[in-house]
DNA sequence: AATGAATGAGTCTTCATTCAT
DNA sequence: TATGAATGAAGACTCATTCAT
């Protein structure tokens, strides 16, 4: 009666997968419990025995998502102490992983959690667990006192996260994308640029 | 081609706004038919007297939106002389239109082509038309001549598109956004910063 | 207010022949008010002018050809005063109608009464009206007394009318075709005609 | 595909047979999902856990007809050995299986191919492979030498398939028809059998 | 653990028809 | 005479979900 979602020999993991690799290719909406089901070689009311709903899929490639991108950043920023080689890890680690490597990181950034209003907030919250750690990560940086650090990170994270909807695996390595983006940024707003004068207007 | 979007006293107008509005606020598969047919208080089907269907209203919006969101680019880009400067009045113009002042311009970048096969060629061309402008814009920055240009805008116009999942109205001003972003690239760019050297790895 | 069916100038017969040849192309169902109208480029609500519903027009055509082709018939039997020269002509005269010349007069075959069950009994009789000539046709010719002359004429009648599901411009002559059907009745097929005992094997 | 018909306790049968009556009764247009889901006490969703679609439904009782009324035919011809006598076994049980017997032949003869555009060629298909049959049963027959033996074929399979239109349950048995169509043509109908010269021009 | 069968609410869409102008 | 605009009832189909077995 109840889930055993520890058994370590059962069909959740594949399930997932394929939840993950569906609803990051084709988005949350577009993908039927029909799609998963089949492509497990299950049928769709089985599904069921393993998650309550189709919420519940998504909530766990969420989880799953924010565990596996958050561990994967940790580790590659763990190797550097320069704060801006910190952040340049860090964001090469997170295209490398929503681009490359993981279904699960790619729905938390193709999903959004306005597209599934019945579970909003716990997305939501999922999702942030794993962006403040660029909230630290820029806040570590050794930067003007003007600039403002949260508009910082936003347009680092934007333009990493809307990586998604141009790239391709032939375009640039992912690598170069990653660096190009940090070095834009970067050589200005050192600490000792001094031609420091902002005025449009 | 039977249905003259220019009459003066019809409900084509207000029909198309509240597509908008709907697909902007809530996305494409999410809005149903009864959902905007409602918003003007006319029943499912009398939508498809004005349109052959849903792809057609979405179709619609999304060319009005490349219209007034290209207009108001042009326009406010005409103001200046400057490259930077340009660029900067440009991401404004983008940033005004699909936070604050067009429901038609933010469908552009909330609904993407690909959540809509069916049309997919016909929506990525529209919004190249519009995004093309960019590539211009970049094209005439004054930059070191191993920028990779394309990466640049990439970038620029990522993290402007994300904002469209971060802001709210009571956040900061829309034209404090965009000089943030155009600045925090701009000052490292600028043809005589004589330190450049950037070497990760 | 009234409608003036009589006024000659008008759009009526245009109408009722776009109904007609529509009716006949495609059937009854498959064929929409909208069709219709556009064929003579009028606006779908404009045919309510001139007709009452889709079933009156259906009726009107229906009229026109049981009109038609009776008249085309009566003609053609005038020509001749032997029974089966006349019942040759009739079945001719049928065919080149409902195959060739007239919309009118194929869609009394194809379109059938229990397909339109509101106006069933209408088309039965007009159908009829022009079936019974074919009565006093078979009633005429010289026959053996055994005989079932009802059964011969549906036989006829069948035939004829089932060539407008395999009929095509370019295969034989109408006029073979009516040829051969009577023959096929009038003459005997048995190799030679007096002894009746055929085995194979 | 994922649907297998051979299933013992399923509703496949009754829903086949449900769609069959219906389609034989009102034509495959005039025919709703609802009406065939109703007489089998379904909701009209739960048919397409058994058929694809409306279409696969109206191919799979053209299918059973086929194999139905071709069945019946082999075994009835199988019985004689004369020509002529074969034919009119292949009548007899034609016209038994369409008018009486089968709602599945019925179909087969009252929705014609070009009545469902989407899936024409494959019941173009289905219905030849039965009335191929009828080819063969022609050839053999022994006949003068200027006889069309497509054309005769032609007459009495239209006849035949014509009776749908105007036989009642209160009318001739089935056999007398059968018998009277094949004599028709097999014996002549003039009166005194020897003049036989046709020459209409 | 999974399946077969179904449900029911909802989706887009169609179309004959109406009616004020 | 005709049109523009709509209606409303119905149509085929989808899909997350349920549940007895």
């Amino acid at each position: 009666m109840n889930h055993p979602a520890q058994r370590i020999n059962n069909r959740v993991g594949p399930l997932l997968d394929a939840a993950a690799k569906l609803f990051a290719a084709k988005g949350y909406r577009e993908t039927t419990i029909r799609d998963i089901a089949s492509a497990v070689d299950m049928l769709p009311g089985s599904v069921y025995y393993h998650f309550a709903s189709k919420h519940a899929l998504l909530l766990a490639v969420y989880e799953e998502g924010v565990s596996k991108i958050g561990a994967r950043l940790d580790e590659a920023v763990a190797e550097e102490s320069d704060p801006w080689q910190r952040l340049g890890k860090a964001i090469e680690a997170h295209l490398e992983t929503i681009l490359d490597q993981s279904d699960y990181a790619s729905v938390m950034i193709r999903v959004l959690p306005d597209q599934v209003p019945d579970i909003e907030s716990e997305l939501i919250q999922l999702r942030s667990q794993y962006e403040d750690r660029f909230v630290e990560l820029v806040d570590a940086l050794p930067l003007p006192a003007n600039v403002d650090r949260r508009l910082l990170r936003l347009m680092l994270l934007g333009a990493s996260n809307w990586t998604q909807i141009w790239y391709r695996t032939d375009s640039d390595p992912v690598q170069d994308i990653a660096k190009a983006f940090v070095d834009f940024l970067r050589l200005p707003l050192m600490e000792n640029t001094d031609t420091q004068e902002s005025d449009r207007e």
